[in-house]
DNA sequence: TGAGCATAATAAGCACGCTTATTATATGTA
DNA sequence: TACATATAATAAGCGTGCTTATTATGCTCA
């Protein structure tokens, strides 16, 4: 049973990225450089460190996908005058018209996972979403050092 | 609010991903590999195909995990008499004993996700995402060619 | 039988995720 | 000021996921 419930949950989150992915493909992007592109409509101008916080990957793993959104002229990279080390991130020309977009695709693909769901049961599983999140958070600290 | 409970979701599952990774680096092998051991354990001696599907993987996918796992000693390819496409796997005298290990470490991982649940709560969660799961998959349908 | 379609496995090539390591710059402290 | 530590970004290298394509074999039906 409780198995169950943790091979459920995987799956229901893989099918859930294919979806996510599948639906922003059309718009000529992974999923990983949708959720940037969100992320930097909504906090704008924060230097690589901050979004791969957002993100919760490494920082080398979103200055690869930087460095292919870049490339492809969706985003910017300028210097931080404030501190040499730091890169500050932009949306340029090309991708402003794309987060409106890209923000109806995500709210519709969410609307649809979660049809059939009345407000109660909704609040009710965000609740027990909560609860799991904070479980594993909490299993995934390392051991305290005793000695 | 019903984007919050989207991105917990995601949340959540990459969480719970990482948690067991680390839980199974400990004993030589990366999550996926250890799906797969898993797999072997409880439907053996099908051809890759089988466990492709399993696994919701792609074959060639498969194909590169079995690679690694035969090169380590992990597991065996051999012929299957009756179709001469397919490779049958079986575990070795080396994975008869980690499977067990990684059973033991899946389902304590699994009760810490769920720990402060009561049963009616599992139930409850269960189903919901049993409901979410059936929307996303119907959502990933392809539309009905019609011309 | 034999032609066409389906299936099993694999290859090539790419994006993303990680760990570990490196370089440049900031910061804090003796 | 100078040294040690921390932080920002990036590189190298690997495993896993995908799409698209190829080869070998099996199956079906005219």
């Amino acid at each position: 049973m409780i198995i169950e419930i943790g091979y459920r949950l995987a799956d229901n989150s893989r099918q859930l990225r294919r979806l996510f992915d599948e639906r922003v493909r059309g718009l000529g992007l992974t999923g990983p450089q949708a959720r940037l592109l969100l992320s930097l409509d909504r906090y704008p101008h924060e230097n690589q460190a901050f979004y791969a916080e957002q993100l919760d990957i490494e920082p080398i793993t979103l200055t690869r996908i930087v460095d292919r959104l870049e490339e492809a002229g969706w985003i910017e990279r300028r210097s931080d005058l404030g501190d040499r080390r730091a890169r500050i991130l932009h949306l340029t020309d090309k991708s402003r018209g794309i987060v409106t977009r890209l923000t109806e695709r995500v709210e519709a693909l969410f609307e649809e996972m979660l049809d059939g769901f009345d407000p109660g049961e909704r609040v009710m599983f965000a609740n027990l979403l909560d609860r799991i999140g904070t479980n594993i958070v909490s299993a995934r600290q390392p051991e305290v050092a005793h000695d």
